[in-house]
DNA sequence: CATAGGGGTTCCACTCACTGGAAGGTCAAT
DNA sequence: ATTGACCTTCCAGTGAGTGGAACCCCTATG
């Protein structure tokens, strides 16, 4: 399977497709033509890889995974750890993007909006500390 | 007034300060000796930049705030566009970001993690389309 | 006066996870 | 033979800085 078919399959980009494989992700076999040859096993970890990005994970967190994935002895402690390390970051950002929509959405909504020159916005952004 | 202590002054790092000044954010005069030399309005804007950026906005938008704030006939409505779409962006990052959570946190809950190898986490990334 | 330290300067490389584009090779169909 | 859709590699850029090297400047102390 050439990698445009392949991308389809596992809805990556070939660009995603053959950086992956630039840093070490998959393995993909190669034709004699040079083209990149996928196997099912390829697809198979290039779904695993665009769901688990799909969830934030980052490429290294992947990369762990994905070993993980494939070492059939694993224990799911190794994996929940990941998981859950991941997860408080996520709350992390959440909490940190909370606060900042708080502030802007009062700053928004105590400025006028009008042809009028003054604004809450600028001048909280500029007030002297 | 040099580069260390208009950092200190604006809470950002030196390395930032001569960032923006790359970038063309700030223009700050030099001493006899090639130092940068920071006017009290140069702080100003420092301390307005690095609000903004806590904010999350852009540079690019702090670009066309800083525009803004320095034009004092601008119309308030022009600040608050650009607030009013940074704000759906957060919006958007948290809702996606709750997405995330949700499904991890579940995962999280699902999994053992324990020594055996069996875990929800891989099983749901892993699984066949 | 020499030197040590704590500033400052520039420039280059790196981050993360791709993405865009150029220049060129391959393949199937017309 | 040629078109057009695919594929290849390699280089550069994204955003918003950060780290480090190599070097200059200023002040204080022995």
């Amino acid at each position: 399977m050439n990698i445009g078919q392949a991308g389809e399959r596992a809805g990556l980009p070939s660009k995603t497709i053959r950086y992956y494989e630039d840093i070490g992700l998959i393995k993909p076999l190669r034709d004699a033509n040079g083209y990149r040859a996928f196997r099912e096993s390829d697809i198979h970890k290039l779904t695993f890889l665009g769901r688990a990005r799909a969830l934030g994970f980052t490429i290294e967190d992947c990369r762990n995974l994905l070993a993980l994935w494939e070492d059939t002895g694993r224990a799911s402690s190794d994996v929940r750890a990941i998981a859950k390390e991941h997860l408080q970051q996520i709350e992390t950002k959440i909490s940190d993007l909370q606060n900042m929509q708080r502030t802007l959405s009062d700053l928004v909504r105590d400025c006028a909006g009008d042809d009028r020159p003054d604004c809450p916005i600028l001048l909280q952004l500029g007030k002297a500390t």
